[in-house]
DNA sequence: CTGTTAGCGCTTTCAA
DNA sequence: TTGAAAGCGCTAACAG
């Protein structure tokens, strides 16, 4: 740091003891008007700033938190997209709350669950903690990091599926829902043989989301064979790879629902191989918003996640818990379908 | 932080001194083998860690850096997709030398260059500072930043135009260069009018990239008509202007250079919008290799930025300045240009 | 090689 | 309302 200066200094100057400098500092009530006065031109003209370490460790806290990235490798651009506002939500939350944030990136395919969280909390000490991921986090993960006692707060993903005593507060987004109305919008147009691309199944939106477009469907009443349900990874070739099957059904399906845009834009790319056209013959709808969504001709339909809030919700949830205890609440943010041209009415065709 | 336990009661159980402890904690050669042996069984039974505050306060230094994201509002997807990469790149470089990284992310348009490093520095001690930034730095910032005397290193734009005593460590892309490579490029495939769009010109990078096309135009003895250079803002917008404007001119390009890839999206759009194939009538280059530069149709030629190896060099540079007080490099990266289908030969036409 | 001890700079009782 | 002093847990200089 910049400085050598200290509160003796301070406090010699202003000809008070460090006690006083400390209590003025802090906004300690009982300190005379002009004690603060003196203290607080000391502290100008001497330029000082406190040592935040040794406040630290006296007062046995570090007014720090720790973001985890636990992702597997490679990373996707995709998801940069998706976890940058989040940190620009939890940083914009704390910084009104005199909260650094750490962070920390780790893969989860490398090492064993504890040796992993040793790792992510080696070399450090904060007050909170805050867990990205869309995977399913291990048990022993989990467990391990109960026993820490450090308040936790999970973003996207959590341990809820776990039996036995909640662990940390967990902050998720819609998925369920919103494929509901995204299979809604499709049959209020007309859609009556709507298919879906369902990503890896190890990552628990991509359950949800599968389960939304079930249950949707039966909700209709309608007709599912199983044939519309194209088992992808969330990449783009899968996307072609999901199209190209089912325009091998003797029923070709005149709606998509693609579990990620990634899927999507590999969807409109073969739906134009087979020239196909987007979306007089087949309408599409992506998930996540990204910016290639945007971009795309027809611009895509997509499900937008609330990023942003996320970070916020989740900050101010880890805030809540470090300083009241409050844990084990499950949060759900709605997210948003945002209707661009991929998708149309269905036209001119005997409906199912 | 979990634990109560002490190197005092370590070394009770170890019976040896604390002193004995902290020495084998940082593998200090003084230790015999046994009493090592001792302590460190000690350790695993009682499961402690040390207290990493403590040690800070002790040794007068954190083994903490901040890096600082410097942004204007709002931040684009397409940036974050520049500066998560980085990001990893320190996280994984400091990740092997036992320092933690702290974050802050903070707008360039609200305050005064003074108070916003105030703001930046505030409830921070850090031993190192990156910050990462593609807009001009304030002189003022900088020269206080200079002040604190913290070791810093610039990513992507730094304070090197300044006059005076060089402040911290500068790491740079090539934007020159492969500008220039681009040109030739497009000059090899027949290309003889080629035109360019600019980006904001507050933007260091942006000026770079202009100077370097106008300086290859001179390269070929090339015409470059004033009218060939539009003065876009790097949106995806000015993108479309652009090619509205090159297509007013009665010697229309035959191929464009835009100084970002959102405005080469805005640059397919339009060229779509005037019934011109890409690459057959209108050959286009983009630069940042964004993830919509490859899910474009057709996929964009772009200039991929070294955004990994810019993290892991500014930290190892920083570490450096730490350890050994260097200070005042500047190091330039290579871009590299990829060639995809949005660019190829001129053909059946008379050139220039 | 090891124990003792004096801080690191700040907060926070406890008395005054 | 204030000063004195005892730590917070660790490191490092010093003596042995």
């Amino acid at each position: 740091m910049s400085k050598k200066i200290t509160q003796r200094e301070v406090a010699g100057l202003a000809k008070v003891s460090t006690g006083t400098v400390s209590r003025v500092i802090n906004n300690h009530p009982l300190v005379s008007k002009k004690a603060k006065k003196k203290v607080l031109r000391a502290i100008e003209t001497l330029n000082y700033t406190p040592n935040l370490v040794a406040r630290s460790l006296a007062q046995g806290r570090t007014q720090n938190i720790l973001v985890e990235f636990l992702d597997k490798n490679p990373i996707l651009p995709s998801t940069w997209q998706y976890e940058l506002p989040i940190l620009q939500g939890i940083n914009d939350f704390f910084a009104l709350h005199d909260y650094s944030i750490q962070i920390g990136m780790h893969s989860l395919d490398s090492s064993s669950p504890e040796k992993l969280l040793k790792k992510i909390l080696s070399n450090k000490s904060v007050d909170g903690f805050i867990i990205l991921t869309s995977w399913d986090l291990d048990k022993m993960f989990v467990d391990a990091l109960a026993k820490t006692n450090i308040p936790t707060v999970f973003l996207g993903n959590g341990p809820y599926n776990f039996e036995g005593t909640p662990v940390g507060t967990t902050i998720l987004f819609d998925n369920y829902h919103i494929i509901q109305e995204a299979y809604t919008l499709l049959h209020s147009l007309g859609h009556r043989r709507i298919a879906f691309i369902t990503g890896s199944e190890n990552q628990l939106h991509a359950k949800l989301r599968l389960d939304a477009f079930r249950e949707a469907a039966r909700k209709y009443q309608e007709d599912l064979p199983e044939e519309y349900i194209y088992y992808g990874d969330y990449s783009v070739n899968s996307g072609t790879e999901g199209i190209h099957a089912f325009f091998k059904i003797p029923e070709t399906p005149t709606a998509i629902i693609c579990s990620n845009d990634l899927m999507a834009i590999g969807a409109m790319r073969a739906a134009k191989e087979l020239s196909l056209n987007i979306p007089q013959d087949i309408s599409i709808i992506g998930f996540d918003d990204i910016e290639v969504a945007l971009y795309s001709t027809p611009p895509l339909t997509s499900v937008k996640v609330p990023t942003y809030e996320l970070g916020t919700l989740g900050a101010r949830k880890l805030l809540e818990s470090i300083h009241e205890g409050i844990q084990g609440e499950t949060h759900t943010l709605p997210s948003t379908l945002i209707v661009r041209n991929s998708v149309c009415r269905l036209n001119d065709q005997t409906d199912s």
